[in-house]
This record gives structure tokens, C-alpha cells and sequence, in this order.
RNA sequence: GGCCCCGUAGCUCAGCUGGAUAGAGCAGCGGACUUCUAAUCCGCAGGUCGUAGGUUCGAAUCCUACCGGGGUCACCA
């Protein structure tokens, strides 16, 4: 009898189970079987552009549990008043009242239809929080497809400072969030070990390497690292050769000491890394590519050149100020404008090395033949202008079938006091992301990192990010998850161990005042809150609503004070203390849930 | 000059990818601690969404131009 048209199907598919979904779900045949579009002929019917119809939760809660939009879409397909078209659905889902669990239906402004539900739709939420724990709000986004996400790939010539810690927390958290959406993930570094700076490394390495042979090095010349962090490598390599390099020719050494000092970086970075709970899959080296007699740089340019994407040719000299050395010669070109870049783009230096570009299409090509037909690279805001001319190479080396989406992650300003820190990037007095995770924690580094959307700079005070009040989103959030495990405590103090049993099992329909649904409609988001943070790739969502549940939380225990019979534990009240205890659980489930998607830890005191 | 981000309350930022009277936190003002940890809560006040056009039933959101801030601009990484 209800004919389910192919759009319909397609919500269906794609919006992952939550509860305005689901009422949509059964909102739409409704509206397909009914008078409205009874009289409508094929043609115009087809046109209506049902996937518009959203079921969402309002702005201002007074207008009800829910609205949507319908009447509106439709309205202009149907050459109907919005208003009229309103109350034909509002009538509508009045005479379904019953199987929809709809207790009023109003109309308000242009034509949006307000819905309130039954609380029993609210109340449902509980069980279905604590039936599904840690798997509750995970949508199906991916199917298990898989997606490449790079993030970090920082230079293998130091430790890492705060600029990396931004977009080694935003990649981490992306990748666990498109993981629990379904796909299949995989958290990549590009360790660019094959390039001049790596040289520059190696010379430095070797000046420490003298050092610590006792020669007096003075000041770490121009042009060379002159961070102390080489210091240990200098003895490691004194320990290793003794004085044996001294006596050979750079041509000799350099390769011995790059390898270790490259070695020694990548500890580093792993060792800082670690300290921000920041994992990766796999570290995939530069280098690799051109090793083994085997040259994938060659071989992409050679499968480019046959498809007729690389040829000999000169570039137009960049617009503005000319650069003082600029020479108009004939390079080695991609024609990345064939898919939506501004200029071609050199492979080759003029040396005939490889340009770091060259290299980095070879390694998305692997990464293609890997069989990612979905990548994500995480990068920093300075690289913007690499935007164009990666995603063409990714459309050219795929021949379409794979698609490479950057995200930017923007500056972070450091601030003391409200004052800025001053970085010197000369002498090395870098801020190091060590410094930042030992002054202010694991969590409160990640969290504070997350939320802010990525693309718009932010600023980390050192002295505002440790304050433990309100001002501080992480504490807030996680005194909220702590506040769920001191309740438990108490309820286990004035009951006892098996007031906390099957939780799940409890009849909730007690739970009915005002900030008690409140905090179930908060629950009620999550899943749809995760599935826009992963489709859109903005993991700064999720913060910001563990924020919201944690609001909502603090609000309905501090109304506990003005109203002790809304307090969760009722020592001459069993029954009640238990639907209650449930519904604390299911907060705690998803502040943990929620917490884990950004790698923060949900700590069970805060004392 | 080209390209890319940003511009929303005094400050720091959200705004569900086009929906209703634009929301939080901080700062300001006024309240709530014999407590299920006040590390919290409740209330008040605060806006020409940079500017000007355009698209439409409807714009902070999309388009164009301009203004202001940041980034970037052959071969570097």
C-alpha cells in the first residue's frame, strides 16, 4: 500500500539510525500516500525534491521535540501555500498519532510543522543507550570502505613543536571518528627523508659528532639545525665510529650519519607522538620510493607521460614581485591544469632530481594501488596553496576513481597570561609539542585543539587551559562524566552493589520532568551529532556537544538542590533511584563514548 | 597582483551545509553551598552576522564586487 519511492530509499540508506530519522522514515510514505499528491502527475511528482524533507530537532525547545520542514519543500512543486500544505501533514500525522508516538502537532511560522512526542519516545533512549553501550550513535557511513588519512607528516629534522600538535590531533581524532563510522582506516605518516633538509641534518649531526669528539664547534653556523636535541646523537655517533669519520670525505659520511640522525628524528617524533596518545598505522618513507632499483617516481612520470599528462616546457614567471634569481627555462611539467590547477607543475629540479611534488604523487599513486579510492590529508594552513595542484594529481594518477580531500589545519597562537609567547625560530627556541603536553597534559592539549573548527586559528593559553572552572570545556565536560561515577558511589553506599544490576532491565517511565527529558533529547543527538562530525569531517562537533550533554547534566544535578525529589538516589525509593541510575548511565556512556572519539581520557574523579 | 582561509555580543567562538525571534562560554550585574563534590547551577543585560548588491517563499549560510585580518605564490619542504 505504501509505495516507498527510490529518494525515500536513499535516506534510508544513508542517514544512520537516530530517532529523527526514523521519523522521517515513517513520516515520508505518509506524506507519499497521501491526498497532497494524490492528484499529482508523474512528471511533477518526481521533481519534488523529497530528499530536502529534514526532521530535526528545534532551536528553541519550547517549539517541541521535533520540526520539519516539509511543507516548505513541497510547497513550491505542488504550487501550494506552505501553510496549507502544513496542515494537510499536521492533519496527517494527527491520525497517525498512535504508530508515530505523536502527542500534538502545531504549526508555526512560514509553515514548519512542530511535533511533540509521546516522553515514552524520550524514555526509550535509555535502554537504547544501554542495550547498544559504546556502539550507540556509531553510523554506517563507511561500510567498511576504505580511507587513507595522513596527518603529521613532519620532518624528520627535530622534535616536534606546537604547530605539528594541531594537525597530529585533528588527524588522530578524524581518523578514529571515520573508523567508527564504518570505515576502514588507515593512519599514515609521510616521513620526507629523501630531500637537501635531510642533508642539512646530516651536516649538523656531524658538527655534534665533532663536539663530542672534543673539537669547540662555537655557534651552530647559518644554515645548519641548531638545536641541542643533536647533542645525543654527536655522542651516539662517537660511541658508534670513534673518530673513523673524520678522516672520510663528506660523499662517505653523509650517507652513514643521515641514516642515524634520521633514525634518531623519527624516535623523537614517535616518542612525541606518543606523549599526545597521537598512533599511526604505518610510517611511510620518501626514501622507499626510489630504493631497490626499483624508481616509483620514474614509473608514475613514465605512466603519466603515456596518457599524455607530462611534456618539456617553459612556465609563466609568478604574477606580483619577480624573484630575484628567476631564469625562463624548460622543465619537466604536469598538466595538473588539466584538472583544475592554476599552472603546470615542474617534477624535476633544475639539477634533475625529483621535486618534493614528483615524489608526492608517486606516493599517493601507491597509496591509489593500495587500493584508497578515499584519501584525507591533514596539513597545515601554509600549505594551502598545495591544495589544486595534489587533487588533480590524485584525479590524473586515478583516472578518476579516487578523490583526495585536504583539510588545513590553522595556526595556533601561544599565549601566557593573555600574553603572546614569543618564538624565535632561528636560535631554536621553539615551543616543542613536549613542552606543551608536560605543562598542560594529554587531555586538555587534545581537547582544547579540537574545539575549534580546523580552518580558523586558535589560541592556547597556557594559564586559561589549566584553569579547572567552566571557562575550561575540558574539566567541565569531564567533571560531568566524574560527577555520573560519584553518583554510582553514592547509590552504592546508601544501597548496595545490586542497586547498580541490570540497569538496562528498568522501567524508565517514571522519568518525567522537564530537565530529566531534556537530557534525554541531548542523548537522543549523539548518533546524528557523530554522523554530520563524520561525514563533514569536523571533528570539533563532537566537542562541542559533549560541552551541551555535560551542560544539560551539571543543570539537572544542581536542580536536585532546589527540588530534592528530582535527586537521582531516593533512600526510601528503590524503584525510582534505579530508572534514574539508568538514565545517569547512559549519560556516562556517551560522555565516554564521545570523550574516546577525541582521544580524551574520561576520568572517574577529577580530586 | 593571483589563489586559499577568516570576519557573528566588549573578548573567545558555535550555528545542525538555505529555515522560525541568530546561540554558548568568558568578562559585567543579581541570586543559590547544614550538597547526590558550588571545579556546579539559575536569572539579567549584551547583535545592522565586515559593507553593498543579487539568487527565492526564506540568506549569517549560496553568487558577485568591495573593505579589513592572516597565509601562500618557478626550482624549496
Amino acid at each position: 500500500m505504501l509505495k516507498i519511492q527510490p529518494v525515500t530509499a536513499l535516506i534510508q540508506k544513508q542517514i544512520a539510525m537516530n530517532i529523527y530519522a526514523e521519523f522521517a522514515q515513517k513520516m515520508l510514505p505518509l506524506i507519499e500516500a497521501s491526498s497532497l499528491l494524490a492528484g499529482v502527475d508523474a512528471d511533477t511528482r518526481a521533481k519534488l525534491p523529497l530528499d530536502r524533507i529534514v526532521v530535526e530537532p528545534p532551536r528553541d525547545v519550547s517549539h517541541g521535540d521535533m520540526a520539519t520542514n516539509a511543507a516548505l519543500v513541497l510547497a513550491k512543486g505542488l504550487r501550494q501555500k506552505p501553510r496549507d500544505i502544513a496542515e494537510a501533514i499536521a492533519a496527517l500525522l494527527s491520525d497517525n498519532a498512535a504508530a508515530l508516538n505523536v502527542q500534538s502537532v502545531s504549526i508555526a511560522g512560514p509553515g514548519f510543522i512542530n511535533i511533540t512526542l509521546e516522553h515514552s519516545v524520550w524514555q526509550s533512549i535509555i535502554g537504547e543507550v544501554l542495550h547498544n553501550g559504546k556502539n550507540f550513535g556509531r553510523p554506517d557511513l563507511g561500510q567498511g570502505e576504505k580511507i587513507n588519512v595522513e596527518y603529521v607528516s613532519a620532518n624528520p629534522t627535530g622534535p616536534m613543536h606546537v604547530g605539528h600538535c594541531r594537525g597530529a590531533v585533528f588527524g588522530d581524532a578524524l581518523a578514529t571518528l571515520l573508523s567508527f563510522s564504518g570505515f576502514d582506516v588507515t593512519r599514515e605518516y609521510y616521513i620526507n627523508d629523501a630531500g637537501a633538509q635531510v642533508d642539512v641534518l646530516a651536516r649538523s649531526a656531524f658538527l655534534r659528532y665533532r663536539e663530542a669528539l672534543g673539537e669547540n664547534i662555537g655557534d651552530i653556523p647559518e644554515g645548519f639545525y641548531p638545536g641541542t636535541y643533536l647533542v645525543p646523537l654527536g655522542e651516539q655517533l662517537k660511541d658508534q665510529y670513534g673518530s673513523t669519520l673524520l678522516d672520510m670525505d663528506e660523499t662517505d659520511w653523509l650517507p652513514l650519519i643521515k641514516r642515524a640522525a634520521i633514525s634518531a628524528m623519527m624516535d623523537l617524533i614517535r616518542a612525541d607522538l606518543e606523549k599526545l596518545g597521537v598512533a599511526h598505522d604505518l610510517f611511510f618513507s620518501e626514501q622507499s620510493l626510489t630504493q631497490d632499483g626499483h624508481d616509483r617516481v620514474a614509473e608514475m612520470i613514465d605512466d603519466l607521460t603515456d596518457r599524455n599528462l607530462i611534456y618539456r616546457g617553459t612556465l609563466p614567471p609568478p604574477k606580483g614581485k619577480l624573484p630575484d634569481d628567476w631564469e625562463d627555462r624548460e622543465q619537466t611539467l604536469f598538466r595538473s591544469t588539466l584538472y583544475g590547477d592554476d599552472v603546470d607543475r615542474a617534477l624535476l629540479k633544475s639539477d634533475g632530481s625529483y621535486t618534493y611534488f614528483a615524489s608526492d604523487i608517486a606516493y599517493h599513486f601507491d597509496k591509489y594501488k593500495r587500493g584508497f579510492n578515499l584519501m584525507v590529508d591533514v596539513l597545515g594552513a601554509d600549505h594551502q596553496g598545495y591544495l589544486k595542484r595534489m587533487t588533480a594529481a590524485v584525479k590524473a594518477i586515478s583516472a578518476g576513481n579516487a578523490s583526495l580531500d585536504i583539510r588545513f589545519c590553522q595556526l595556533v597562537n601561544l599565549f601566557r597570561d593573555g600574553q603572546p609567547v614569543k618564538m624565535s625560530k632561528r636560535s631554536g627556541n621553539l615551543v616543542t609539542l613536549a613542552d606543551v603536553v608536560e605543562e598542560v597534559g594529554r587531555d586538555v592539549t587534545r581537547f582544547i585543539m579540537l574545539y575549534r573548527k580546523n580552518d580558523a586559528t586558535l589560541d592556547f593559553d597556557f594559564t586559561k587551559v589549566l584553569e579547572q572552572s567552566k571557562d575550561n570545556p575540558v574539566f567541565y565536560v569531564q567533571y560531568a562524566h566524574a560527577r555520573t561515577h560519584s553518583t554510582f558511589a553514592q547509590a552504592v553506599e546508601v544501597f548496595d552493589e545490586k542497586i547498580l544490576d541490570d540497569l538496562d532491565q528498568v522501567d524508565v517511565s517514571a522519568l518525567t520532568d522537564a530537565s530529566e527529558l531534556a537530557l534525554m533529547r541531548k542523548l537522543a543527538e549523539y548518533p546524528r551529532i557523530v554522523e554530520a562530525a563524520a561525514k563533514f569531517y569536523e571533528p570539533h562537533r563532537v566537542a562541542f556537544y559533549l560541552n551541551d550533554l555535560a551542560s544539560a547534566f551539571h543543570g539537572h544535578w544542581n536542580r536536585g538542590k532546589d527540588l530534592p525529589q528530582l535527586r537521582f538516589i531516593k533512600d526510601d525509593n528503590e524503584k525510582l533511584t534505579r530508572a534514574r541510575l539508568a538514565l545517569v548511565l547512559a549519560v556516562q556512556i556517551v560522555l565516554r563514548s564521545g570523550l574516546n572519539l577525541l582521544g580524551v581520557d574520561a576520568r572517574e574523579e577529577l580530586r
